[in-house]
DNA sequence: CTCCGTGCAAACAATTTGCATGGAT
DNA sequence: ATCCATGCAAATTGTTTGCACGGAG
């Protein structure tokens, strides 16, 4: 759908992120998420079925953070006849064993990635809906200590940047 | 609703936030806040009648962050019979003045904010739902560099800590 | 052979909208 | 006297659930 740049960021201090991957995937990664993401539901104790596989093997395939209507179009191009209750149910169980993430980025639907890579942020593209992600050990050092300041600990967090290309300057 | 206690955070640079003013509310601000508010609707061109009234008083004292159908139930103490249509037009125009914040934390209704005060991000503690305002330079700046390293400019952020009360050490 | 997973349709929850009437200006 | 704002009910959107059947184990 969107196409594809190595993006890097060299802030002050920490990390850069790539988004997608163009053209040359790295297929042994992709089987290992999917193998992961099989072995999550085995886990489960669920069985395994031909929409389950195709699932599996779309969301491990996925570079971006597609919607679960998006999910079952991809799906149904390999098992055609997936519904939208099944997509569902089954994001639904992979979120529980802990091997996708379910985003809800302003009001819109669902997005969903699979969570193999390490913890990472959000930057949202408003015009294009395109989601870049990124990281920065600075930001989380600083989250965690506001939260210790306040007598918490932090559960979990979002942080979103909805954003827009520079006009070249 | 919640209880009430002054909460400050001395982390390693800045910011502090108080969450509810328990029981001496500053009435001047408040009618401060309340004339904002009218004004607001005023410049947007719309009559005044006396469910909107109800409603921009009881955002204006509001300390907390509440739902649209609480709004209604605090709105018709004042104001019997005011339906939810006119709470959600009502906070629609309001937000599109600006005057007002609209929150969607995690995957429960959108709550609200009079958005007199400077911008702050928030702490929702995931046991009772209560929310924290927090702010912090390092982290705004952080997250200005991050996004203009990769050609963007920041429409605007959410940063949500979601967090547990610590057990105590 | 036993149940779990599926598709379908209906149920849901939060929010929005069409319409006729009442009220602000 | 205008025409916007309201209340109500119906529509919408994204997601979940009940049910009877089919397929995985």
């Amino acid at each position: 759908m969107q196409k594809s740049s190595q993006l890097q960021m060299i802030c002050s201090c920490i990390l850069h992120f790539s988004t997608d991957i163009g053209i040359n995937i790295d297929m042994t990664q992709n089987e290992r998420r999917a193998e992961n993401l099989t072995a999550a539901l085995r886990r489960a104790g669920v069985r395994m079925t031909r929409q389950r596989e195709a699932l599996l093997s779309i969301l491990a395939d996925a570079e971006d953070h597609p919607e679960a209507t998006e999910l079952q179009r991809r799906a149904n191009e390999k098992v055609p006849g997936i519904s939208l209750s099944t997509v569902y149910r089954t994001l639904s169980a992979l979120e529980t064993e802990g091997v996708i993430l379910r985003h809800q980025f302003d009001g819109a639907s669902a997005r969903y990635e699979h969570s193999e890579t390490q913890h990472h942020d959000h930057m949202i593209d408003v015009d294009t809906n395109e989601v870049v992600e990124f990281s920065n050990e600075r930001i989380e050092r600083l989250q965690a200590e506001i939260a210790d300041a306040m007598g918490y600990e932090i559960v979990h967090h979002r942080l979103e940047l909805y954003v827009r290309k520079k006009a070249r300057s």
